[in-house]
DNA sequence: TAGGTTTGTTTCAAACTTGAACCAAGACCG
DNA sequence: CGGTCTTGGTTCAAGTTTGAAACAAACCTA
């Protein structure tokens, strides 16, 4: 196929974009390394956990919900672990199973964290966009998730889409 | 100051953001690291430097295009020269300065690399918008964008923005 | 139920990123 | 000039991320 390259209206877009996302990324993790000692993907994990009714996950559940590679969730948990803010248990009723809990103190962590998180994200994004455009930043990326969820679904992709990854379910609410 | 948390409709368009974004780049990194052995951080600075009149570039403007630190850079620019693609250059002007050259070799990687980025990118973003969408996107990521640059500016920040970067003119065509 | 496959998670080495520290070369100033 | 501040880049150690490989428990299936 002879590649259909970018129209003009798509790279602004496109560039835009990357350099939005990037500053955008950086401030928050930026923000919340000086603020909470820790980067935006971790601060992600407590805040994921705290929204569960038990206040603990599955380590797939977990890395399905953030986007992000059970290895990657291994590292980090670890890492949250050993600074106490989370704690390892086992899954009684799958003993491959771990389950990935939050501790007093890291919710009390993520409590005093979050003011300052969102304070960042409304400055850099959320002041400067009107509600339509929320709703539109919605909607786009949105659809753009829902382009990588489950496979074979009727209306498939516009393409193949090779790369993909994951997908279980399981939940872990002891 | 109490804490304007998000409304239902921010923290949708966050999640929705935050979950895209996250798929998107790791489709991409994952298919410029198979088809091309390199991240996408490494083909934006090939990309970079080619559409330049010299194809060179100053390390710390080349930078300041990117959106990424100089010390990344300086780490990245020196695997790409190790590679061939690139080549470091001295300043005439300015005995401090050097200079990343795209090699021809770095160019054809490039090239040849392309099309699968652009069907990437395609596939998994604009092939879901509508061309409204497209606008709404550049539109959203301009402001985004916007907000990290020149500081003092009439129209200020919403609020204090702390967190924010460099910044520096000087162009480098030899 | 033995054997083979899949699933949940960790481990390991290699690559990448970060921020602070460092160095040298311009710029300024008295 | 000689000192001092700023700028352009690199270096270094510490922390993260990646992908492939390793394991072990759960699931078939014959």
């Amino acid at each position: 196929m002879t590649t259909r390259w970018l129209t003009p209206e798509e790279q602004r877009a496109w560039r835009a974009y990357v350099a939005g996302y990037l500053l955008l990324e950086d401030a928050i993790d930026r923000q919340l390394q000086q603020d909470a000692g820790m980067p935006h993907a971790y601060y992600s994990i407590l805040a994921n956990l705290s929204e569960t009714p038990e206040r603990r996950l599955r380590m797939t559940d977990l890395a399905e919900r953030l986007k992000i590679t059970r290895s990657r969730l291994t590292y980090a948990v670890s890492r949250l672990e050993k600074d106490g803010l989370v704690r390892r248990e086992e899954c009684r009723w799958d003993k491959r199973g771990s389950i990935a809990a939050l501790t007093d103190e890291g919710m009390a962590v993520l409590e005093d964290a979050a003011p300052g998180h969102v304070a960042t994200v409304r400055a850099a994004l959320f002041d400067r966009l009107t509600p339509e455009q929320v709703g539109q930043l919605e909607e786009i990326f949105g659809q753009v998730a829902q382009g990588f969820q489950g496979d074979g679904e009727g209306e498939a992709a516009p393409e193949d889409l090779p790369w993909r990854r994951r997908s279980s379910p399981c939940s872990g609410t002891s």
